[in-house]
DNA sequence: CTTTTATTGTGAAAACTAATACAATATATA
DNA sequence: TATATATTGTATTAGTTTTCACAATAAAAG
């Protein structure tokens, strides 16, 4: 089992690749037009199928299809994964709208809050109060939740999470979660993404002028 | 010039973990101390200084206050850092509303949009026509935008920015920009991380289940 | 059918990143 | 003031990830 973190968002990435390729007629492709594609070399690519024991043929590249089967499979994408938003702010109600994720076998399919005036049941995406939320997880057998309150609630409520029965958190609070060894953690901060464009951005105008 | 992104990485969350310190009275605080708060180990804490320069007192510790200032110096944050937001769909709109930002020095002063229902000029931040984007980032000497447009505009909108000035890029849409050397790309793709999170939890059972 | 050519698959080397261990030393204590 | 103690700063070691290089081989060409 390849637990390395990098190794798996390459295989998303390489995944995206091909539907696009495919919706361009590509039957079959090599590792270096993936490799275009997802930003890396080629034999960056083909080191990566081969941890997960992806072969192609030599000389006659990959058939696309069969590609992207195995890299769903991978990924546990072939089945439809539920998930659920912790908290209908700004982030968490865009979320709630935002139609990408279908195409991809993800669908969010509940919103929770505490602020009553957000329960709207009847919407595409029905939204219920944090109470309910145990039940729901259990009726419902979700196991990710994307947690999108402010920072202040942040740990209180991933420890709902955790207790109802999450085992994956993507967690917008500007917070560094302290979880059980079973639950995985994945963090997007979006003011640290910015300082981090902010001091590339400063670093390469100085190099400019140094060249 | 430190370029190891991680590094900076870090370098934020040792800015945010001192904020809350600060905020909780201390004036002085150990590599320990922080290492716990940002997850990482102290003497990770203590190399990445040393990388950037940065140094307390054996014995003695950190000055918060010095080091906030010293970490924002690096980040370049010690001047207001404005921001504009390209695609005022969903995303957009919640990152022109969020107001997370602005305590990190961080200030969203436009959105832009080619769909003319969106504008709005008189709203807290303003949303102008994209006819408008090079005047206004030529005017306010804009370095940083956020792209949040559908996967096809992507590409297209990503070299009006570049073209008008645009040296950073905060990319939501889900495909990989291919752009000129001087430009700093930083991509966040929630299919891909709700992906990543879905593999972890699968595997994070199968090991489970074979301990 | 034989030769040439392009591409895969992977072991080995290189580059990068993090952890360990400990000397240097500032502060605290007696 | 002298001694003990806790913490920094960094050289070294260990670990991880990426690149390189090339044998194996499938397809194409002759």
């Amino acid at each position: 089992m390849v637990m390395n973190r990098k190794c798996i968002i390459r295989l998303s990435r390489y995944k995206n690749a091909l539907k696009r390729l495919k919706a361009l007629g590509f039957v079959k492709v090599f590792s270096g037009n993936l490799a275009d594609a997802a930003g890396v070399t080629s034999s960056q690519v083909r080191k990566d199928f081969s941890l997960f024991g992806i072969t192609g043929n030599r000389r006659g590249g990959y058939k696309v299809d069969e590609l992207i089967t195995k890299i769903r499979e991978i990924l546990g994408k072939n089945e439809l994964q539920k998930v659920v938003i912790i908290g209908v702010g700004n982030i968490g109600k865009a979320l709630l709208r935002y139609k990408g994720f279908e195409a991809g076998g993800i669908k969010v399919i509940a919103g929770f809050d505490i602020d009553s005036t957000k329960y709207v049941e009847t919407s595409e995406v029905p939204i219920y109060p944090l109470d309910n939320f145990r039940e729901f997880v259990h009726d419902h057998d979700v196991k990710i939740g994307i947690l999108a309150v402010p920072d202040v609630a942040a740990h209180h409520v991933s420890e709902i999470m955790i207790s109802a029965g999450i085992k994956g958190i993507l967690n917008f609070a500007p917070i560094q979660l302290r979880t059980a060894d079973d639950v995985v953690i994945s963090n997007i901060n979006l003011e640290v993404e910015l300082e981090n464009l902010i001091y590339f951005v400063n670093a390469q105008g100085k190099t400019e002028e140094g060249a």
